[in-house]
Parts: C-alpha cells; sequence; structure tokens
DNA sequence: AGCCTTTGACCAGCG
DNA sequence: TCGCTGGTCAAAGGC
C-alpha cells in the first residue's frame, strides 16, 4: 500500500477496518429493507428514494475505504453493485481484474492453481448464490480442503454458443440458518439470453433464481435453507473476510422483524428521521 | 428426447 | 520428481 501512509498500528487499523465494515453492513441492510418496503408499498416514496441514493453513495465510499484498507489496492471500480479491483500484489498479472480482497487465491490452503492468462474474475458475498439472471450448467462438484462445504462449479447453459462465462459457488457459513456463499465468476457472458427480468420485477420470483428446483433438490446444504421471510440480499463486497463482516449482518437480517416499522428501524441504527 | 445433475477419474499447477 | 489439491471431463442416471 505504497499510496496510502500508514500511520495507525495494526491493531487500529483492524478497529477501523471492523467499524467500516459494520457500517457497511448495516446500510447493507437498510438498503435492502428499503427495496422491500417500496414494493409492499407499491408505490413510490420520495423520502425512501432519497434514502436510497444516500444509501447507495455511502455503501461506495464505505467498500471503497474498505478495499483500500485492506490490501494494496491502487485502484477501485464500482461498477453497479459490483466493485473491481485492480492491485499491484504480485499474484496479479497487470491486466487481472478481481472484486476481491482475498488478492492471493493461493493464501486459502497454501496451494492452489494459476488463474488462466486472459481471464478475469471477480467474487460477489451473497446468501442467494444463484439468482443472478444468467441460466448456469453444473459441470462439477468438489469437496474442498479445510472447508465444511463442498465447492459448485458452474458454466454458463449457452457455452455452446462460445460464451465462456463461468461460476464457482463456495458456501462459507451457515449460521442461524441464513447461510453465505462465495460466488466467483469468470469471463463475462457473450451470450444475449440474459434474464432481464430479475426476481425484483418477477411476478413469483423463485428464490434460486434460473438454477432449476431439480438441482435444488440434489444440494443438501439448499434444502436446509428455505427462505420465507425476504426474497433477496445480495451482500456485494470487497470480499475476503467480508464473511466476518457479514455475520452481524447475517444476525440482523435473520433475527430482525420484517413488520418493523421502516422509520422506526432508520432512527434506532442510524438516526435518521423522517 | 433433451437437458440436467451427480460423481469418479483425470489433468495440471504448485510446494 | 512427487504428492497434494483444485478444476474439468464425461458417463450414467434422473426429471
Amino acid at each position: 500500500m505504497s499510496s496510502m501512509p500508514m500511520r495507525n498500528s495494526n491493531s487500529e487499523q483492524e478497529v477501523a477496518i471492523k467499524e467500516v465494515g459494520r457500517g457497511y453492513d448495516i446500510i447493507k441492510q437498510l438498503q435492502y429493507l428499503l427495496q422491500l418496503k417500496s414494493r409492499k408499498g407499491g408505490e413510490a416514496i420520495p423520502m425512501h428514494e432519497l434514502a436510497e441514493t444516500l444509501f447507495r453513495e455511502a455503501l461506495q465510499s464505505l467498500n471503497h475505504a474498505l478495499c483500500i484498507m485492506r490490501s494494496g489496492v491502487t485502484k477501485v471500480e464500482i461498477k453497479s453493485d459490483m466493485v473491481v479491483i485492480e492491485s499491484d500484489s504480485p499474484a496479479h498479472s497487470s491486466h487481472e481484474s478481481v472484486t476481491s480482497y482475498n488478492s492471493d487465491q493461493r493464501s486459502e490452503n497454501g496451494r492452489g492453481k494459476r488463474r488462466r492468462v486472459g481471464e478475469s474474475s471477480w467474487i460477489n458475498n451473497t446468501s442467494m448464490p444463484y439468482d443472478d439472471g444468467y441460466q448456469w450448467r453444473k459441470y462439477g462438484d468438489k469437496k474442498i480442503s479445510g472447508s465444511d462445504f463442498p465447492r459448485s462449479y458452474f458454466r454458463c447453459t449457452y457455452k455452446e454458443q462460445g460464451c465462456q462465462a463461468k461460476k464457482l459457488v463456495q458456501q462459507t457459513t451457515n449460521k442461524l440458518d441464513m447461510p453465505l456463499f462465495q460466488v466467483t465468476y469468470t469471463n463475462k457472458h457473450t451470450c444475449n439470453f440474459h434474464n432481464t427480468t430479475p426476481l425484483s420485477s418477477s411476478p413469483q420470483p423463485s428464490p434460486f433464481g434460473s438454477i432449476q428446483q431439480s438441482s435444488i433438490n440434489h444440494m443438501p446444504h439448499l434444502q436446509e435453507y428455505q427462505p420465507s421471510g425476504y426474497q433477496l440480499l445480495n451482500q456485494v463486497s470487497c470480499s475476503g473476510d467480508a464473511n466476518n463482516l457479514s455475520n452481524f449482518a447475517s444476525t440482523f437480517i435473520v433475527e430482525g422483524n420484517w413488520e418493523w416499522d421502516l422509520d422506526s428501524l432508520l432512527k434506532d441504527l442510524v438516526g435518521f428521521t423522517s
């Protein structure tokens, strides 16, 4: 991190990272609550639109700060809900970009495979790994050492049409019946089969998105997970130890009562008053 | 019939 | 060079 003077001690920096991460997660959950409230109400509420805008900007700032603090990131580009990071880390080629704080995949267990040259990848931490609007076909499943959960490998259904997009789903936690997944995407979709009507606008969205229900039936760790009170929680973050950061958020989501009054929530949690 | 997942085998990178 | 491990292939069976 040559471009950023390090005046704080490591412990102070850790506290700062923790606090910023906590703030990020809180705001992320509030953003979701706002979206939920808007959908429930069925009509646009200016106050909520403003709040959403503010939250989005705050999320981007916090995410940016987190990425910088956690690694030797030299450039952070925010695309929609994705954070694309470019790093000076020797583990990366100069053209490689990832949306991951976990800048060196080999650090997982001291081993690993070198990423193929020319392939870009990014990581998305989410509780809903199978809903991204694309159709995927599972081609592998592997028990990973050091992990309690198997890793699933997917490629785009339209690979035969030349689409090289792939994704790798790894469940990371299973706290409070709210599993979190780390989804690593490799290569962008070149197919034109993206579902442009994601679940937020579909009448009866499947919590598992584009993966067929038969697939879910064969995934024990997913069968246990039957979301009911919420439809979507996308925890897009700088990744890495975002799992830790997400613990608070997960607890909040699972224990939270979705019928809570939104204004009370805002007031209690961030001092936001209407 | 066609597309899917499962799963064991194989390949290749890394220490 | 070898063993370990992650990533991919492909046959078999299910829906």
